[in-house]
DNA sequence: AGCACGCCGACT
DNA sequence: GTCGGCGTGCTC
């Protein structure tokens, strides 16, 4: 090792919420393995942090003794300038220290030895050689539009077997140019189907990347890619930081699903990074969906992107009935659902009941003081579950059902509000010979459970399935013949603008996912809701009415939101520092929501308040919170304030 | 974020 | 007298 004499100094950010670089002796050692990129392990008071390496500095003024840094990575490739550039964005847009960014870009905690595989290493390399693809999927595949350049690509799909074959066929053309693709995935759960079908096709080597590997798994898989051992990665969320050096495509499956939007800092939303990889590493970003998120509507519709529809060939799609619950006096079931489940009975054909509610009531009132039971870290009502136990659906708290009400000692409790528990008793009471079943949270504990769900219905041994959001997959919805909504109310009446949108889409998920040839029935109290009878309808009438209507009120994405959630366990505090913030905030030409208690109020004992800034200027809304608002949440004793640019969730 | 330091109240 | 509450400030 050659050291050139004279001892270094290094800039390093950390993994804390500051803005700010620590600067470090490199002893010389490790000196020629310090690059800008590069992650060491650095003491700090009296512990031990991870950080990455800005660039070499001078030794700080007026510092006498710097610490020396512990240990190098040696095994990464430092983050390359574009990953370091794209972390910079990261924290600009959303909020965040560069630390936490670069910290989510790779999130390598430890060192783990890389095992050679004996023997089959060539065959690896070989096999994302162009020459060596295995093209099965020739058909219709000249006549696929391949983006090029950069930009961004709306595919537009109803049918996932196209849109795999598409996904195929943009990764083969991709590949062919020597150029890397990071194909993401909403959920873990559509992960192997994909990797087995890919595969089938292409030879060589697919990095997973997903939440749920081990440590050791990611360092490896990490590692491959940064290699360049492999040229194809699927996964999750954090696959979109995989470091390619070549990288030609980033393909985005479903969207508009809401899970891309990361909740804990940086609070990223995959869409948006990804584009930003596009555009700084110069390559197109494909956004594939079968009902665009509104704001992909729209950008789409001013030409930001540009859009490619794909609905030639089979185009039968379920029949859509909707029931006005208020003409069928208190039944669960409507005549039309119950004619429709007898239908299928008889024709040996399933069905599936959504609700998405689990337990057996919402909650317990009692009859005699009109009191309802309250979870006591949570502020939320406890939800009666069968075996006498309330349980909180927040926090997990449970306590046995009372006997007498708390409060007054009454006797005599309701049971209000339909769960999937008691939907499957009426269910099985109703239709005695059949084989009803439920799946949610509380039956499905593992992937081994979810795996003979689906496997059970395969081979006919469900009859009515009851279900919550948990079992909206494709596994089971393909051998669905109809879907009954029980209270689509539920899902619409959330103190979220944005319920009328996941409404929309989960329901036309369900369509897209069901026997084509199949029946969607939907039991509404609200059967003029526009998100519900816009989905009988062609066009983009809800995408119309809805960005309407986002445009009178001032919501994303006419007006950009960054949302200021305050949280503690003494409400009096909560509510004073947000007061200080309204009163400062009042001076500034900004509009703002609130400060109000958040619809859930209090969650695991601390006290929720929030409010929410809007700006058709991010920048603007930025130079507030650094010179006014940061400091009046931050470093408050007692007082967690975070900040979601763009949020998904308000509550 | 975490952790130490420091300054006031109520306890063996 | 000191144990411990949390307000303040710093970490290379």
């Amino acid at each position: 090792m050659i050291s050139d004499g004279k001892v270094k100094y290094i800039k390093v950010v950390l993994n804390l919420p500051l803005n700010q670089s620590f600067t470090y002796k490199v002893p010389a050692e490790l000196s020629p393995y310090i690059k800008t990129g590069t992650k060491v392990l650095v003491p700090l008071k009296r512990r031990v942090l991870s950080g990455f390496v800005l660039e070499e500095t001078e030794r700080k003024d007026g510092r006498r003794n710097l610490k020396e840094i512990i240990k190098v990575f040696k095994d990464f490739l430092p983050l390359s300038d574009s990953l370091i550039k794209l972390g910079r964005w990261i924290s600009y847009y959303y909020y965040c220290s560069l630390g936490e960014a670069l910290h989510s870009i790779s999130p390598i905690q430890e060192t783990f030895r890389i095992q050679k595989k004996k023997g089959n290493e060539g065959e690896t390399l070989a096999g994302q050689k162009p020459g060596k693809l295995n093209c099965l999927i020739e058909k219709s595949d000249e006549n696929i539009f391949v983006p090029q350049g950069k930009g961004v690509f709306l595919f537009k799909t109803k049918d996932t077997k196209k849109s795999n074959l598409l996904y195929l066929s943009l990764i083969k053309k991709t590949l062919q140019r020597e150029r890397q693709v990071i194909l993401i995935v909403p959920e873990i759960n559509y992960l192997l189907p994909l990797k087995e079908l890919i595969h089938s096709h292409y030879p060589g080597g697919i990095a997973l990347l997903h939440s749920r590997l081990s440590s050791r798994q990611r360092y490896e898989e990490w590692y491959r890619i940064s290699r360049g051992e492999v040229c194809l990665a699927i996964g999750t969320r954090l696959a979109i930081f995989a470091p390619f050096t070549k990288l030609g495509l980033i393909i985005v499956e479903e969207e508009e699903n809401s899970a891309y939007k990361q909740i804990e800092a940086p609070r990223y939303h995959l869409r948006e990074v990804a584009i930003k990889r596009g555009e700084i590493e110069n390559f197109p970003v494909v956004l594939s969906t079968g009902s665009p998120s509104l704001e992909s509507w729209y950008r789409a519709k001013k030409g930001v992107y540009e859009t490619i529809e794909f609905y030639q060939g089979n185009n039968k799609s379920p029949y859509i009935s909707i029931v006005d619950m208020r003409k069928e006096k208190d039944r669960i079931l409507s005549s039309a659902l119950e004619e429709g489940i007898k239908k299928n009975l008889e024709e040996n054909k399933s069905t599936l009941l959504f609700l998405n509610r689990r337990g057996f009531a919402n909650f317990l009132l009692c009859l005699d003081c009109g009191k309802v039971l309250y979870c006591p870290n949570c502020n939320i009502s406890l939800t009666f579950h069968l075996q006498g136990k309330l349980v909180c659906h927040y926090c997990d708290y449970q306590e046995k059902a009372p006997r007498v009400c708390p409060s007054c000692k009454g006797r005599y409790f309701r049971r209000t509000g339909l769960g999937t528990e008691q939907l499957e008793i009426e269910v099985k009471k109703r239709f005695s010979k059949a084989y009803v079943r439920r799946g949610d949270l509380d039956v499905i504990k593992s992937s081994l459970l979810y795996k003979k769900l689906g496997s059970d219905l395969a081979d006919k041994k469900i009859d009515i399935l009851v279900g919550t959001q948990l079992i909206i997959k494709e596994e089971i919805l393909s051998h669905m013949n109809l879907v009954g909504i029980v209270i689509a109310d539920g899902l619409l009446n959330l103190p979220d603008f944005r319920a009328g949108e996941y409404l929309f889409h989960l329901f036309n998920k369900i369509r897209r996912l069901m026997k084509p040839q199949g029946r969607l029935v939907i039991q509404t109290y609200n059967p003029a809701h526009y998100a519900i009878e816009t989905l009988k309808e062609k066009k983009d009438n809800f995408y119309r009415i809805e960005s309407r209507i986002r445009k009178d009120l001032g919501y994303p994405p006419y007006l950009h939101w960054v949302r200021i959630l305050l949280e503690g366990s003494v409400k009096t505090k909560v509510e004073k520092v947000a007061e200080t913030m309204r009163e400062s905030l009042e001076k500034e030409k900004t509009e703002f929501l609130g400060p109000s208690s958040c619809p859930f109020a209090k969650i695991r004992g601390k006290y929720r308040y929030h409010m929410i800034l809007k700006n058709e200027n991010l920048s603007y809304i930025r130079e507030i919170l650094d010179k006014k608002l940061s400091p009046l949440f931050n470093g408050i004793q007692g007082i967690r304030g975070t900040v979601d640019v763009d949020p998904l969730q308000t509550m």
